[in-house]
Order: structure tokens, then sequence, then C-alpha cells
DNA sequence: AATAAAACCAACTAAATTAGTAGGAGATAA
DNA sequence: TTATCTCCTACTAATTTAGTTGGTTTTATT
């Protein structure tokens, strides 16, 4: 199991935003050179937090991003699952590709899949942007 | 997020074995047809497992692998950790490649992942191979 | 009005990882 | 000596990740 650097980007700008929340947008550009990141590719993980409605921008000249709302009310669960997609809905497939059981079913799989999902929930719920640097 | 084939693969193996323990070997042909696995996947599959001691093997007709343990004695934790691999250990890289900070910092991205290690540890460390089917 | 700086958008490429194959060698019971 | 097994290495195919390329649109500033 690893950290993609979609995540690890992502954190880090949004921490980025955090630090000049209530002050103006910072644009893609001063992040991505500061944090050293490609920013075309920094622009697409901004996408993926945007539709999850982390951030908000400004076009034109003088724009950029801010959080949406105070880093404090912002859970790092939502962040990552905005960069990384939830766990993804579980099957157990045959080769034919049928389905032979779903996330609903109680089979040692999923007992193990959900209990992971909710260990990763219950210890990132509670922990808010605020208290990153 | 997702859950590898890997993983699914070698739970349901592991379930496999637990429900034979104390009877004689299975061996991989029969476990792979059953579970309509591919046969040679899932030998590099149980090579990890028995890197890990989770099983041992006999070789030759007649051969096959059990558990090295009871089911009770064997932990899911491990199981994920022999077939998934730790949480790697973490570096934020600068572009030119050197290294920032490792997983002593207290950045907030080693904070995050941190946390979500020891929660699917805290998640999994209590829950034994006998507990699933 | 022209320009520059910004977000936004789509399609491509490169690298890495995952999933699986192919073709054996060596061990062992029947 | 043969069939059944583990064990080993090297390959390929598919998918995902990590970017790149080349724009369009929006907006403040000159």
């Amino acid at each position: 199991m690893k950290f993609s650097t979609k995540s690890t980007y992502g954190l880090r700008a949004m921490i980025r935003l955090a630090e000049n929340w209530k002050k103006e947008s910072l644009s893609l550009s001063v992040i991505a050179k500061s944090e050293n990141i490609s920013q075309k590719y920094l622009e697409r993980i901004f996408a993926r937090l945007k539709t999850a409605k982390l951030i908000e921008s400004e076009k034109g000249a003088g724009g950029g991003y801010k959080l949406s709302r105070s880093p404090s009310k912002i859970n790092i669960l939502e962040i990552i699952d905005a960069l990384e997609g939830k766990f993804a809905p579980f099957h157990c497939y045959t080769k034919s590709g049928k389905v032979v059981c779903s996330t609903s079913c109680n089979c040692g799989v999923t007992l193990v899949l959900n209990r992971i999902q909710t260990g990763i929930e219950d210890s990132l719920r509670n922990m808010s942007l605020n208290q990153l640097k």
C-alpha cells in the first residue's frame, strides 16, 4: 500500500491554501513553483478538489484558488476521498466476469475490506486541515 | 483506494486453508480450480505468504500447502502486510529527487499518512483468520 | 482595445504497477 | 518411472499513475 503523489501534492497544496485562509486567492503557478510540483499536473488535482467543493476559484488575472470554508471545517477524510477516490465498491468475480458477491455479502474478504475502510475513516474523521502544517 | 486481486485471492486462499486446518495439505491446483483463480498467479501469491511464514509447504505428489499455525493465531494484518506490502516508507521529494522529509518528520502529509497506517493496523490487529469464512 | 495572467479543458505520452503466461527444474509418493 | 506437486525465472498484457502538449475562456490592468 502506498500513498500516491496525487494525495501528497493535493495535501501539500491544501495546507498552503489553509495558511492563506482569509487572504487573497493563491494561483496555481505560485503553489506549483514553491512546492516544486508540475503545474499542469496540479491543475488536474485541483479539478478534483473543486468537484468535491473543497476549494473555490477565481478566473482571470489576479485570480486563483482558496478554500471554500475555514480550515477547521475541512476534514482530512474529505480531502483524501476527493483525491484518491473512495474505497472501490467491492465485488468478487469469477473468471467469466460474473459477480459472485458484493459489498453487502458477509464473506471474509468483504469483512476485511469493510474493516480497513472504517479503520481509515475513523482515524481521519476528526482530523481537520487546521491541525496540519 | 482499492483492494488488489492479490489481496482478494490471497485472503480467499487463506480462508480455504483455515477450513482445512488439521487435515492434509491442500494443493495449489485444487485451490485455484475451486476458487477460479489462475494457478500460476496464485503460485506467486503463495510465495509471499510463505516468505511471511504464514503457510508451510510439502513438495512432491500428494503435497500442498497448510497454515503454519492455528487460524486463531494468524492475524489478518499479517496477511494483508504480506500480500500488499506495508505502507511504503514515505518521503517528500523535490523535482530534483532530493529528499525533503521522511517518515519521522512532522509535516502534515506525514502526519496524515501515519494516521491512516495506524488506523488500518488498529482495525485489523485483533481480527484473526478463524473469524472469517 | 490589447495584453498578460489566470482558470479551465481535452487529448496525448511515459513510466510504473498489477495481473497473468510460458516454460521449465527439482522433489516425492505411488 | 511417472504423475503430481512446489519452486523459480523470465516474459507479456492490461491498467493506472504521473505527467505533457496545446489549446480556450475569463478577467484585471495598461
